[in-house]
DNA sequence: AAAATTATAGCAATATATTGACAGATATTT
DNA sequence: AAATATCTGTCAATATATTGCTATAATTTT
């Protein structure tokens, strides 16, 4: 009976545990210095995601809370407070939907937009770091695998009540 | 001239994008379906990886704080503010060290070596979920790509005064 | 030996993340 | 049409994460 490598449950549970706890260590890392690289623009890891989001989706009037929560996968709750400070300092603005009144439809302003722009050379700065020594293949492979665990993580989200 | 894959700023710029969007997804829904995970137990992911990392490292007399803040790579102030709610819950015991008295030992008590052992069978049905279809070979990839960012972003944290 | 520097744990302030809850709006069922 | 169920954004409470700071201890420099 050969031991092989893919059926050894313990060194599975190791890799697994190994890989969490990378996971962990990894999102936190991301956070900090992702942060300190936009310090000069006083934007922090999480907002930067949510600008990006923003940019990136270019709905005429705006997108709905839960819409942006979903896609960023995170409560609505804590996206309306990060939402709050970022339409404090002026980044984004919320405004009442005509559809449903409940909603509100959330977009970048003019300083939002002017906001990204004057932060790509600092992004690109800190990628060029984060990203070191990974080739465009290494990018692809590693977007798979964690493509692959989120949505894993997401059905086990879901079977939980999510 | 040839427009090869690995010679497109564009693409990789949007790569690197995605791959931090990814990273900053996978670790929130891990910190939620993990902590849903291990609910019966009263013991969060964060709590988890500390718990997990006191049974690896069985030091005679407990680990110092700022050793354990290192290994975790988090914050002495944010580890202090865990490490208190789990010796609350008795998880934990921190005791002076007797080579430096400013220094606190951290340690497993009997009921949280205890707890770690309860807690197998949730953690095994949990990462059922969470790694489905990745093959230990993936797994070991996805390990060696995390492995390279998180050094990377250690790397650019000390830059940045870390 | 004294002075200066560095290290330790933890307090305080702020940002992010979750869950429970809820008023009010909207949709579905009766 | 009325009753019931669901949805929307946000408040509150709690956990986690960062930085600045500090009293005290330990180490290094003078």
């Amino acid at each position: 009976m050969k031991q092989d490598i893919d059926t050894s449950a313990a060194l599975r549970a190791q890799l697994m545990n190994r890989l969490a706890f990378r996971l962990y260590q990894c999102a936190n890392l991301l956070n900090k210095t992702g942060t300190k690289a936009l310090e000069a623009h006083d934007v922090t890891t999480q907002q930067w995601a949510i600008i990006g989001a923003l940019v990136r989706e270019r709905w005429a009037e705006g997108i709905a809370v839960h819409q942006l929560a979903s896609l960023l996968m995170v409560s609505r709750q804590n996206l309306t407070g990060v939402l709050s400070r970022m339409e404090d300092r002026g980044l984004i603005e919320r405004k009442k939907s005509k559809v449903d009144s409940r909603s509100r439809l959330i977009r970048l302003t003019p300083d939002g937009w002017k906001r990204w722009e004057e932060m790509q050379a600092d992004i690109a700065g800190f990628y060029d770091g984060a990203m070191k020594d990974l080739s465009n293949n290494d990018l692809i492979h590693a977007l798979h695998y964690l493509d692959r665990m989120r949505e894993n993580m997401h059905d086990v989200d879901n079977t939980q009540g999510g």
